[in-house]
RNA sequence: UCCCCGGUAGCUCAGCAGGUAGAGCGAGCGGCUGUUAACCGCUAGGUCCCAGGUUCGAGCCCUGGCCGGGGAGCCA
């Protein structure tokens, strides 16, 4: 007897094995013939494995026959080839435990759909349906996906600080970090708190990770990111997770060219892994996702400057609900035709004007423009942002002073310039925003296990 | 934060020109079947989001909240 999983004993190779399956019981069909079918997932795959209970064990009447949808149970048995159609294998049970009953009546998962939104109500108890153990496997194929793809290209991984007392410029609101009691102190008084200063849930790890990018070429950052902003939209959290790639000797063509590598990366290995999960997605969520995924493996990100951008834009004839305009930030609109409708796939905008970028970003000779890249694919929009660097000491002040920045608030960002300065470039990838591509799903709440949003912290 | 839409049975929803609450699914019970979103019959189940107001009478109209969804801005 051994136990293994329901994705094994789905598998042909495993009939004639006996073995031990545990895991949640789907749905239970009755046979008056004197037993019972019992569908049992255990989430290692989106499949269910049949069980089939006689009538003659022991514990049939009292209780094989109470099972509903959410009991917990152990079943023993031989694998067989199924005679039914919809499985190739099954499982004839010789002993079915139960370990945990599910009051039908007051269980919340039915054996029917349910919307996201109700799921999303019960959060601990939505990865049991197919929809979430989907997402589930599929997030945890990207995760690995991306570390492989990272390890094989030399890249090191790297832990930023969860806490932080500087400011990514650009990235948004943050959440204070503090241990004193606002009740009994009016006045935060920062040189008093925990860190003796004003400490920050950090928005991006990126300076940081400059910071190892010049002293062991290329990192990496895989980890959770928080923004304070009160944005409630289905492509926004308060707390999500962000991959940041950054490395030395890298001008934006290589980092272009990294981003484009990954993403394609990403994308061929969750359709290898995941393919009864893909087609779940495709069925039911959104039909093109294969499809899509499919060829922008095979196809090249169209890229473009800004400025040719604003060009196709202009020409267009498309009639904008914002004006397009050189030196404004293209609106989520703009994003869409371009990649939408025009293009009709990844489109890699780069060299944006310097006054809607951030301090960091080098900028180029013509003193208007700087070394920025914006991947942005259809429906999700901005998967991708980074950029080359400013790695001169003279001009990164100077951006700094313009942007009415406090340098001293900087100076270890600074020095990274002052002492052997290399050109190097990085990005972001919101691992939700990339998962909701994949997946077709259509919220970003949906693609993260217990999701933070403005109001609601639930779980 | 702004603009729309919504909140009725466990879930998804319907509800008439304001007249006192319905369906499907789910659940319970029974029947039938190597079944597979099973099928057939019966039964139970509701502070119609909350608080005011108008009215003989409010699920429906008005006011103010709360919650959810979609879109926008900001961004990843």
């Amino acid at each position: 007897m051994e136990k293994i999983s329901v994705a094994e004993a789905r598998r042909e190779d495993a009939i004639g094995r006996e073995v031990l399956l545990q895991g949640w019981v789907r749905t239970r069909r009755d046979s008056k013939g004197g037993f019972s079918f019992l569908e049992i997932n255990d989430g290692s795959c989106l499949g269910n494995i049949q069980v089939v209970a006689d009538g003659t064990l022991p514990n049939y009447e009292s209780e094989v026959k109470r099972l509903t949808t959410g009991c917990s149970v152990a079943v023993e048995g031989v694998v067989r080839a199924s005679p039914g159609r919809e499985q190739p294998t099954e499982v004839y049970a010789t002993r079915v435990t139960v370990y945990g009953w599910a009051d039908p009546e007051t269980y919340p998962l039915q054996k029917k759909r349910h919307s996201y939104e109700f799921l999303r109500t019960i959060a601990h108890l939505r990865p049991r349906t197919n929809s979430f153990g989907a997402v589930t496997r599929v997030r945890n194929a990207v995760c690995f996906s991306i570390h492989r793809f990272f390890q094989e290209e030399g890249f090191l991984y790297i832990h930023t600080p969860i806490i932080t007392a500087s400011d990514c410029e650009g990235a948004g609101a943050m959440f204070r970090v503090t241990t004193l009691d606002p009740a009994t102190q009016q006045r935060l008084d920062d040189a008093a708190d925990f860190f003796g200063r004003r400490t920050y849930l950090t928005v991006s790890g990126q300076l940081e990770a400059e910071a190892y990018a010049c002293a062991v070429g290329k990192v990496y950052t895989f980890g959770p990111t928080f923004r304070a902003e009160n944005s409630n939209t289905t492509r926004h959290l308060a707390e999500f997770w962000m991959v940041e790639p950054e490395a030395a000797f890298f001008d934006l063509e290589d980092n272009m060219n990294l981003a484009e590598r990954f993403l394609k990366r990403i994308f061929r290995d969750v359709l290898e892994q995941c393919p009864e999960d893909m087609e779940f997605f495709n069925r039911w969520v959104d039909n093109t996702v294969i499809e899509t995924l499919r060829q922008i493996i095979e196809s090249e990100f169209v890229r473009l400057t800004y400025t040719e951008a604003i060009e196709i834009l202009k020409k267009s004839g498309e009639t904008f609900e914002f004006p397009v305009e050189w030196g404004r930030d293209l609106q989520a609109e703009h994003e869409r035709f371009l990649t939408e409708k025009h293009f009709r796939r990844p489109v890699i905008l780069t060299d944006y004007p310097r006054q809607i970028k951030p301090f960091y970003m080098r900028l180029n000779d013509d003193e208007k423009t700087v070394r920025a890249m914006d991947v942005l694919v259809p429906r999700v929009g901005e998967i991708i942002g980074g950029s080359q660097r400013e790695e001169r000491l003279d001009v990164l002040e100077r951006r700094m002073e313009e942007m009415g920045l406090n340098k001293q608030n900087y100076w270890w960002y600074i020095d990274l310039r002052r002492f052997g300065t290399v050109p190097h470039s990085g990005f972001g990838l919101g691992l939700e925003r990339a998962l909701q591509f994949i997946t077709g799903m259509g919220n970003i709440r949906d693609v993260i296990p217990f999701p933070r949003t403005p109001g609601s912290a639930e779980f």
